[in-house]
DNA sequence: CTTAGTCTTGACCATACGGTCAGGAAACGA
DNA sequence: TCGTTTCCTGACCGTATGGTCAAGACTAAG
């Protein structure tokens, strides 16, 4: 193999390469030093270390804390709205509250930090995506509402507040990932194995399936 | 009447009395900030702004802001703690976990602050509460447990995971804490009304409590 | 009234934080 | 090669924060 081949990945030339790889290094460690300390208890200068990069060097790239912040924040809102994909497509309850809880019981999983971090925006009076949650969640829960009415209009669940169901479920998924460290210390200290994460979201999907009149 | 007769509350002095006011006043203003501003980005001067005294005299009665946050967090343990009396007395799952929810929930509605402090404490780790959690409430947890498992074993429910059944739980009840500000923009800017608190209530017991084979 | 103990508070201090900047290094295009 | 743009970073700055302190005001007991 020629040494001096270009590296399989696409690149755009050097300058973008490092850019993006940077921004990326940024993010992910302004993602878990937000969700570890809070927005107030966070420093720039704990997030450069993480990152493994000077101070100076975070603000080359985003001017501000708000602004990595609000970076972090909307990348997180992105994953949760894909999340529901499963929700259109499904052609009843079962698959689609039972597909929405397993898709949200993973993402609670592979991105802890980000629930947390979305947890404590929440918390705080959304200071930054205040506008998001009256635009875009507020439609996209409409959106869902209607699927689950009609699921009761046409007798495949019991008749079960959509809304509150919603947030029953959103409650449910999230508590794995906001409260992993306090489920993890009634667990012994140790992290929830594979088995025990498919326990929980089986027993999760059980309760709420039977919950709705379904199964 | 006398006007100089003693006040109708029982008072040790005046000194204990100014005591108590005031350690009451600064307490319920720090939860508050707490709450909404997170341990770091709370400060002893918003805490006391909003209690209406001089930052100096906080720290006369409370040496440091980790102190008083510590004493925070302790108050609302105590709170969780006694919410589930409802739970021993119970002579099955309809009582005992039906009377949970509505404790819960009633404590969330009386008590945002406090439960999105302790989110916040649990979130970051648990820095200050850490021993509380492996001691009490892996204790209190263990009981409860014990409970469910009991009335499993004696056909009052299906068989349900204790252990994540208490989770659901909490999930459910606090997140109407935790998340208020996302379910109120949800509800149009308004808070929930009593009846529409009645309507929570009554769609997570019923979810619920279908949901684990009872009623 | 006197004295001792408790409470109050403005002024102050050391530190840590977010953010700036100038100047150098590296990549790029011609 | 050379000029231009992008990237990198140590040093620096103004501010805000947690915490201290000393001096005074008030209460209580003898």
């Amino acid at each position: 193999m020629n040494p001096n081949a270009q590296v399989s990945r696409i690149s755009k030339g050097k300058r973008t390469e490092i850019r993006r790889e940077n921004e990326r290094v940024i993010l992910d460690a302004a993602e878990k030093v937000f969700a570890e300390a809070g927005y107030g208890g966070a420093t720039m200068q704990l997030i450069a270390d993480m990152a493994g990069l000077p101070k100076a060097n975070l603000h080359y790239y985003f001017p501000t804390k708000e602004a990595l912040y609000r970076q972090v924040v909307r990348n997180i809102f992105e994953i949760w709205l894909h999340a529901a994909d499963t929700f259109d497509e499904a052609p009843g309850p079962v698959e689609g509250i039972g597909g929405y809880i397993e898709a949200k019981m993973a993402i609670s999983r592979r991105h802890p930090f980000g629930s947390k971090v979305w947890a404590s925006e929440v918390m705080h009076g959304a200071p930054v995506i205040q506008d998001y949650l009256e635009t875009t969640l507020r439609e996209w829960t409409a959106g869902r509402m209607a699927v689950i009415q009609r699921w009761v209009d046409e007798g495949k669940m019991a008749p079960v507040d959509p809304r509150h169901l919603l947030y029953m479920l959103w409650a449910m998924t999230q508590h794995y990932a906001d409260f992993g460290h306090q489920i993890e210390t009634l667990n012994g200290g140790r992290p929830l194995s594979d088995a025990q994460w498919r326990e929980a979201t089986e027993t999760v999907k059980a309760v709420i399936l039977r919950g709705i009149g379904v199964v």
